[in-house]
Formats: structure tokens, C-alpha cells, sequence
DNA sequence: AATGAATGAGTTTTCATTCAT
DNA sequence: GATGAATGAAAACTCATTCAT
């Protein structure tokens, strides 16, 4: 009757309840994936995923946080010696390979649910304002190097690249498109074109 | 012998349905929007309702047909006189102005849902050949006119564009942005970077 | 604008909707057809098929008269002449061929109405009460006659009987049976022998 | 981690759902009795009752297997020994009592449904081959023995003594006829004169 | 800490019936 | 007489959540 209180237990059946949430989400969407479904997916009882999650709702939020941390691991990954684009590129390319590699992704689910839940939304703006912030710093260091052409504002290119990666990224998602190398080549071309200062 | 049975009753019946069932859609989602209020938002009763719709899953697909004609629709609306890039700004401007004067749009709802239905992704797969094809035509026309870098692959950039215009949508549906004019701003100056040949 | 009311359409206007409900209920049963289906099948609308009827209900229970009509008939037409066995044979010809020739039956939703519904057990018990006093006085007279074993209760007969012919009907109808010719022979054999005063 | 799991609560709530569910089917048919009602004749609620249940449909397939195999029960019940005749009317008498004990039973439903579902009717079609496979085998035994007109062929008059037996319910079930000893006797007498060899 | 049976309000959908034309 | 659009209560079934064990 030794009471091995692990004291790590609840961060591991937080993580279990995570990946089979998520495992569901991605098959079938946040409302169509039911409760039963994730707690044989991640091989418990409800009455235990009830223990570490208030309700489906907080569990969705945490899929969110997750997903939002992994995109800055993603951005962290590119590290910052080298050129801007480059930099850039290797991003594009770790985060486009996280939407190919699953075959399915749960970003277009989690846009939605921003879009109709105000604390989601928050999550994401929150997550969205740190990548705006690194990336318009990250051009406007280039800028002062002579890497990018000084009359672009960096805030506007960091939103506009933004804007493009997801959009590429839900290409992918939803199957417009598949090819995630071609969808890298196409944003290396067009950061290079964008960024770079005329030469004349 | 003689009732007036009026021939257009049916096709006033399925826009008030879609008209009913795309506010609700738009305040709650596909999912969340349940057809109890879908019916009492378009006035009229369950029966009636399912006189002119198989189920909920038809008016959904409907909806998404009536979404991506009106991408059709913009984007005939931006007529073909003139240089690549004005016509392409003004129909980003078109389009742009659609989530915005809605308040909320079904943008981030419709993807999320071509994730997880193969026939929506169809329907959407359709609109968007449709679009690109149209696009990367009037790339190669305005790259024999000189007005577009003739080293740019004209189907890439149709993708990439329409990538950015994507992202930039969902940022507003989101409310991760929400001023559609300096969207409109940044997509004319990444297009004219972009597009336009180098003077050396 | 003559108005040439027709004085028999209402005759003719109940037997159309009772065809159209007839090979309705034929096919799925009197509680799994709708309305709808009846209408459609009869060619005429739901207000159209209203204004000769009261309700569903009413309709099954004209059909229930209908068919226990369709018995008296073919008792009648199994005319008085000759030995009683011979009579009651053709009766289960004539009887055991509408089951057979309709592909599908009436009669097991028929029995099943009438154990949930007094007024249809009423319709069928006054049915059934002729049918036995139809038979019973025959055998009677048989018996007078010396063709019927004189110490059979002509009642308990003509019960027994009825219930030999039933069963074998509701055989053909629920696929039990399938040889209309082959149930004739045994019914044959079994009142002969039933019947007849033993030799001895 | 040890809760008392009761490997035999499924089994018991399943025979108490089929419990509520036959009381509702006997007192208003398959199709008229509801889901709800027969929750609440059970003492459950829907969810729970689905545990069990896939469907309603379900439901009335495992109605109709109980209620073959309880046939089946009745047949065995009445045992070898002895002469046929004794033994199929103590099977009779053993039958009959089940309808009338219940006041009404589901015969007439269960016969009505597989005039409509190919499934119910194989259901169906399954145990009455077995029970015409028994008594023809018993048929033949006795005409071995002498006890039997061994003009009788044993195939043919299986059928017909079951659809005697079959229609005699019937009557019972649909309250055409109430006294169920008077059937057993009116049984007794058919089956003694059509079976038993005539002395000449 | 965990189980999984149970809940019951809620879901989508159907259908007998009515009534304005 | 007839139409067929409309009704809305009720059907079968689901599912997030709870709680006795």
C-alpha cells in the first residue's frame, strides 16, 4: 500500500489526454471529435479526463496553447545567425513540414474557433503578436544591414509574410494544395523578391 | 382549380433558409449553430425548413457554394482593363471588404470544414483552379506586356498570391486584424514588389 | 364553367386513395408508410386525400373492412353446390391465391392492428364471427348429409379450420412458405381427413 | 482502482430494457410504442438504454430471438416420452398459455414485422425450419411405430399442424377468440383424427 | 486516482395534419 | 374540389458531463 505519489503524473496524463485529443481533433474537427472518442484515443476513462481537464472546451484551449508554443519552437528553431531570408526559410520550412507530416492539421479548426470564441482569439492575437514582434525586429535589423530595402515597413512585411505562410499553410491543410517543397520555393521567392532592395 | 402557386417560392425559400442559416453559422459556426435557431432565424418552422433541405450537412454544402461564387464574383467584378496589378487590388479590395462588412465571416468555418468533408474540400477545390487559373492567365498576359518580371513562374505566383490574400482574409476574420484598408495596403505593395521586373 | 358534379367521385375518389394506401401498406406496413408516400402513390395531395378521410387511422380501418370484405367474397364465390370439401378446397384456393398474387400481404398488419386497436378487432371479430357461422352451418348440413363425421362440434370445426387457413396464409406472407400450390394440397388432405366420419 | 464491476450488469440491463421494451410493444405494437416510453417502462434513461442498445430496431431483433427461442423452450419442455400425440398437445398447451398469460402478446407484431424486414424474417425463417425439422422427425418416429397413418407425409403435416397451432394463437392474440383451454381441445381433436391411422 | 455506468437536455429529422389560395 | 406549402409536436438518437464505487 506504498502511496508512490508521482508528482509528475497529472503532467503526464495531461500530455496522454493532449495527443489523443488532438490525434481526434485533427480526424474529424473540435465539435464533430466527441468526448468518447478522445478518451478511448488517449486510453482513458472520462471520469479521468474529467480530473485534468475541466471540460472539452479547456481542452481545446490547450490544444491551442499547444499549437501556438510550437509554432515559437518553430521560430526559435530557425536561429538567428545569418541572413534574414534564410532565417525565414528554414522557419517556412519547419512549420509547413508539421502541417505534411500529421497529413492532417488543425489549424483551419483552430482559426475557426478563434473566430466564434473570444478567449481563443485572445490566445491566438497573443501568440500572433510575439511572431509579428520577432519578425518585424529580425527586419528591421536586416534593414539597418543593407540586407532589406529600407523603404519597406517592417510591421507591414511582418504581416504580410504572415499572412502568406498561413495561407500557404491552409492550402495544405485543406488539400488545395499538397506539395509543401513547391509551397517553400514559392515563399523563398517571394520573401526574396519582396524584401530585397532594388538594386537600383 | 386556380391557386397562384408562385414558381420563384421555392428558390425565395432557400435564400431566406441560407440567409437565416448563414447568421447563425457566422455568430456560432457550423457545428455550434444548432437548426433550431437556424429555423427561427430564417422564420420559418423544422418542416419547412427540410421542404427545401435534405439536412444540415446540404445547406452547409450549400453555403459553401453560394461563398465561393461570391469569390467568383469578385473577382469578375474587377474587370480585365488595365494593368495586372490595379485589377488585382481592386479585387482584394472587394474581397477584403466582404469580411469586414459582415462583422464576422464563414472564411476560417468553411476551411476547417474542407479539412474534414471531402465534398466541401471538393467544392473548394473547384472555386480555387477556377481562381488560379484565372490569375496566373493574367500574369503571362501582363508578362508579354512587359509589366510583369517574365522570370516569374506565372502558376506560382497565382498560388503564392492567393495565399497572401487568404491569410490576410483569415487575420481580419479572426480579428487578429481588423483594418481591412492597411490589408489592402500591404497586399498592393507585396504584389507590386513582387511582380514587377527589376530595373536591372 | 359548367359544374358537372360528378355524384360518384367520392366513391371513385376513396378507392383511388385506398389503392395508393394499400400498396403502400403492402410494402412497409401500415405504421412505416407515411402520408406522403400514400399520397404520392394515390396521385393526388395530402389536402386532396384529407378531405376523404379522417386521418391515417381511418384509412386502415377502411382497408381493413376492404379485406375482410375480399373474404366474404371469396367465401361466396366458393358456391353452395356440392360436398362440403370440395366448397371449403376452392375457398382456399381462391383465398390463399390473393396472398400469393400481391407478392405481399395485408394480413399479419392486419392481426397485429387488431391487437392494439378495439375498433379494428371489431371490424375483424364481425368478420370472423360470419365466417365461422358460414362454416359451421355448412358443416351442419354436411353432417346431415352424412359427409361429415356427425360427432365433430361443428363449431370447434369451423374455429380449427379457420385457424389452419390463417396460419398457412400469414406463412406465405411472412416468406415462411412460398408454395401457395403445395399449402392448397395439405390444407386438402388435413380437412379430409379431419372431416370425414371414419369407416369404421 | 477497484471499483466492484458487475461482469453481469449488462446482461441484466439488457433484460431490463427488453422487460420495458416488451410491455410497451405488447400494449401498443413496435412502430407506435416510443423510445421514451419504453425508457421509462424500463426505469432508464435514453442514454443508458443505448448502452445496451444500438437502435430500436435492435431492440425488436432481440425481441423476436427471445421469442423464438421461447418456442424453442416450449418444444423441449414437452419431452420425448409417450406417445406423439400426447406430446404435441402437451407442447400446445404450454404455448398457448404464453399468450394468454400475458394478456397480449407480440405474435401478430413479430409476423407483421417479417412481412417487412428481410432480417426479422430470416430470424424468423431460421426457427421455424428447426421446430418443422423436430416434429416432422417425431412424425415419422411415431408412423414407425404404428401410431401414425404412414400415408401421412411427415413434412406436409408438420406444416399444417404448426400453421393449425400458429392461427389458433393468432386468434387468442387478437381477442377472437379468449378461451385458450377450448383451442387446446379443438388442437387435440384435429391432430388425434388427421394423424391416427383410420382402423380400415 | 480511476472507472465506466448513468444522466437528461439537446441534437437532427420526420410526419400526420391544416389551411390559405 | 384540389393544391401543396407550412406547421410543430414528437420521433430516434447523441453526448458532455457526473458520481457512486
Amino acid at each position: 500500500m506504498a502511496r508512490t505519489v508521482d508528482p509528475l503524473l497529472g503532467a503526464r496524463r495531461r500530455r496522454q489526454i493532449l495527443e489523443g485529443a488532438m490525434a481526434c481533433f485533427k480526424m474529424h474537427g473540435f465539435h464533430q471529435a466527441s468526448m468518447h472518442q478522445i478518451c478511448a484515443s488517449a486510453g482513458m476513462s472520462p471520469g479521468a479526463v474529467y480530473r485534468y481537464f475541466r471540460s472539452k472546451d479547456d481542452i481545446i484551449a490547450a490544444i491551442v496553447e499547444a499549437w501556438t508554443n510550437s509554432q515559437m519552437t518553430a521560430l526559435e528553431e530557425a536561429p538567428g545567425a545569418g541572413a534574414l531570408t534564410g532565417r525565414l526559410n528554414r522557419f517556412v520550412s519547419r512549420w509547413l513540414e508539421r502541417f505534411t507530416e500529421h497529413g492532417q492539421s488543425l489549424a483551419a479548426d483552430i482559426l475557426a474557433e478563434a473566430a466564434h470564441s473570444p478567449s481563443i482569439a485572445r490566445s491566438l492575437a497573443r501568440a500572433d503578436a510575439h511572431r509579428l514582434k520577432l519578425l518585424a525586429t529580425a527586419i528591421r535589423a536586416a534593414q539597418a544591414l543593407g540586407e532589406v530595402d529600407t523603404s519597406i515597413n517592417a510591421n507591414d512585411a511582418a504581416q504580410v509574410l504572415f499572412s502568406a505562410i498561413d495561407g500557404m499553410s491552409l492550402r495544405l491543410v485543406t488539400g488545395l494544395d499538397t506539395d509543401a517543397r513547391a509551397a517553400r520555393r514559392q515563399f523563398r521567392e517571394l520573401a526574396r523578391r519582396y524584401l530585397l532592395a532594388p538594386a537600383c
